[in-house]
Order: structure tokens, then sequence, then C-alpha cells
DNA sequence: CGCACATTTGACCAACTGGTCAAACTCACG
DNA sequence: CGTGAGTTTGACCAGTTGGTCAAATGTGCG
């Protein structure tokens, strides 16, 4: 096996290109439309020999997620409870948008995953990110009530930045489509800022 | 074969149901994602009989993605270039709204089909989708000019209902699962309101 | 070198998938 | 009620898919 001792060089080569070509494949088609023989051509190797990293295409697929799920929810980790409302939501909004910008692949990965249910993400969703939300919420709460930030429902606050930031990344190739060929990029993070200072700026 | 004469009874019924149960099931899991038995058995067929009336699998997509798209897009259509501003645009957010309400599957099988590159749709996307953006955009740019609403990017302003509305839909399990009990369509409409009349309002 | 262990592979399998086909059945209508 | 068209089905097929296995090959190291 592959396990328990300390990984070997080649072992660790080809964990990461088994994780690098499981992100791209699984990332473009879902779960269920890639095959395991996709990633093992993109990973550079034969299936044979993909299978013997990993036990099957669940497992390959559930490490992806887990590995990427708190580099993806790094930028909500950074917001200040104690920093300037405004810049604190502002600079999250930016940071989610690069990236999308950045990351692509790992935001589609998700959004596939979540379109379709979530059947392998339900869980964590309803645990731990749960609980980060809910802390979050509080944040936005205080800074409301402070009168820091102008009063909108704190819960779809964050879910509007989530929906717009990560649009670019999910509907790339619509976005593209109606925008060649202007890059999407260039105007959206004024464009944000412009939305989120409007709205939140207090009365 | 089922075609060129007028339609009966059953192929009436028959054809009612296999693109109600496509909806169904192609939305859940994507085109490569669904087997032709999983349309079959939805529409209460089996699947040598749902052939009987579209010759594949793909053709059952095409037909239910071009018969949607139109629906889809009714609500673009509906904006008045004459109407006041600020009032149309709000009625086109809450308008989009209501169908990620009432067509979360129609939403989720476009955000299938698009997050995933929409192979299938990308020709309707830059050709018939793009005018129709591009018209949209000439109204939103006509209101800003006017100082009717406030400017911003017309494009990015149009593709910002697309994401906040359809986000109910097409990430409902996982709105649902970070707002229960609370139901994400009760704060939705006002938190638009608020959000695009703040953004809009003219300084 | 030579040995133990890690890695890779070709051949293989059973289950599934999209699709075909001839035969059987059902229905509308004179 | 009979007849021809419309409808349904079981059996079948070839290609794909996830996964296994024994044998072959490569690697690190004393």
């Amino acid at each position: 096996m592959a396990s328990d001792r300390s990984p070997t060089r080649i072992q660790k080569r080809n964990r990461a290109n088994i994780l690098e070509a499981a992100l791209e494949v699984f990332s473009q088609h879902g779960f269920r439309g890639s095959t395991v023989d996709q990633v093992a051509t993109a990973a550079g190797l034969s299936k044979p020999n993909l299978l013997y990293y990993y036990p099957s295409k669940e497992a390959i697929f559930t490490e992806l997620l887990s590995k990427l799920l708190d580099d993806w929810l790094a930028p909500l980790h950074e917001i200040d409870p104690d920093g300037e409302p405004m810049e604190e939501i502002l600079g999250y909004v930016q940071r989610k948008l690069q990236m999308s910008q950045s990351m692509p692949r790992e935001s589609r990965l998700f959004a596939n995953e979540i379109v379709q249910g979530a059947p392998r993400m339900i869980d964590t969703l309803s645990t731990d990110l749960r609980a980060l939300v809910d802390k979050t919420e509080l944040i936005f709460q205080n800074w409301m009530d402070a009168g820091k930030i102008a009063p909108v429902h704190p819960r779809h606050l964050l879910f509007s930045i989530w929906s717009l930031t990560q649009h670019y990344a999910d509907f790339e190739v619509q976005v593209q489509a109606l925008m060649t060929p202007e890059d999407p990029f260039e105007a959206a993070p004024e464009f944000l800022d412009t939305l989120y200072r409007r709205m939140l700026t207090p009365p």
C-alpha cells in the first residue's frame, strides 16, 4: 500500500498530480460526468496506477473537496470583528473576487456539487459551514447595531457576496460570451465596490 | 414514427411527461450524470418506449433547453425602455426572484449546463442572448445618461441581477442548510429591493 | 551487486449505458 | 368487429465504466 509510512518522493509527486488532475476534470464535468480514466490520463498515469494511490473515484473526490474547502473559506476567516466595518466588508468582497479570478476551477467544483444537491457536502454545510456563517452573521449584526453600516439582512448580505463574486467563475463561459472583447475582471472590482459601498453606507 | 402528422392524445401526454421528467432528472444530475433509464422511469415509460418518442438522450436535452430558454428570458423582454427606470429595474429583479422560487429546476438546468462550459448552449449564448443583452445594456445606459439612475457598469448590473436572484435556486441546498429554519424567500425580496434601490438612486 | 519494497502495467471482469429491433399489443375508426 | 396505424416491450448489442489482480518493472539501500 501507499499509506502509513512517510510518503516517498514518487508518492508525493503522483498524489499532487492526481489532485491537480482531479480538480481539472471534476470541476469541468462534475463527479458523475467524469471518468477515472480522464483523471488518470490528466495526471499522466494509467488507470490501475491511479487506483494504486486512491482506492476509488469517490475517495479522490472527497479528499479533493475537503482539502480545498479550507482554502476556499480562508477569506471569511480574515474578517476582523474589531476592524473598520465598511473596510472589512469591502476587503472581503475583493478577496473573494480575486479568488474567483485566480481559482475558477475550485469555484466551479463546489458549484457543480452544490447545484446537484451537494450529496457529498451536505453534512459539512450544515455543521462546520453553518457555524462559521452564524459567527459571521453576528459580526455583521453588531456592526449594524452600532450604526457603522446600514441595516440589511446580514445572512442575505453574506450570500450576496458569495453569489456576486463566484458568478464570474462559475458562469465564466456565459460572462465571457456576453462581454467579449471586454475583460469581465476589469470593471468587476469597481462595480462591486460601488455596489456594497452604496448599499451599506449608513443613512 | 411519431412525427409529421398532428400528434395523437397519447403522443401529447407522453411527450409532456418526458419533458417534465427530463427537467427533473437533468436539472438534478446534469446531462452526463443522467441516464436515459432515469428519465424513462420518471416519465413512467420503458427505455425503448421513451426512445420511440425521441431519437436520443441528446435530442431530449436540446429540445428541453430550447423550449425553456424562452420562458426563462421572458422577464427581460418585459423591461419597458419608456417606463420609469427605477421601477422597471426593481420590477425585473422581483420577477426574476419569483422565477427562481417557482422554477428552481429550470434555473439549475441552465446552471448545470453553463458551469460545465455550456457545450450545447454556447452558440445561442453568443448570438441570440448576446443581442438581447446588448439591447438591455443600451436601455440601462440611456437611463444613466438621463440621470434617472446612478451610473454603474450596465452589463455588470445585469449580471448581478441574474447572479443574485438565481443564487437562491441554483444553490438552494446550501442556502437552506445555512438559513434553516428561516425561509430564504421571505426576506429576499426586501433585501434585493433595498440593495438595488440604494445602489441605483441617483446622487 | 542483491534484496525488499514500492510502483507500474496489461489483461480482465461485472455492471452499466445508449441505442436497436422484431414482435406483440392497443387504439381509433369505418 | 376488423384492420391498419400507433404504441409498447423483452431481448439484445456494442461500447464504456469502476475496479481487481498477478506479474513485471523500478528504486533505495546495505
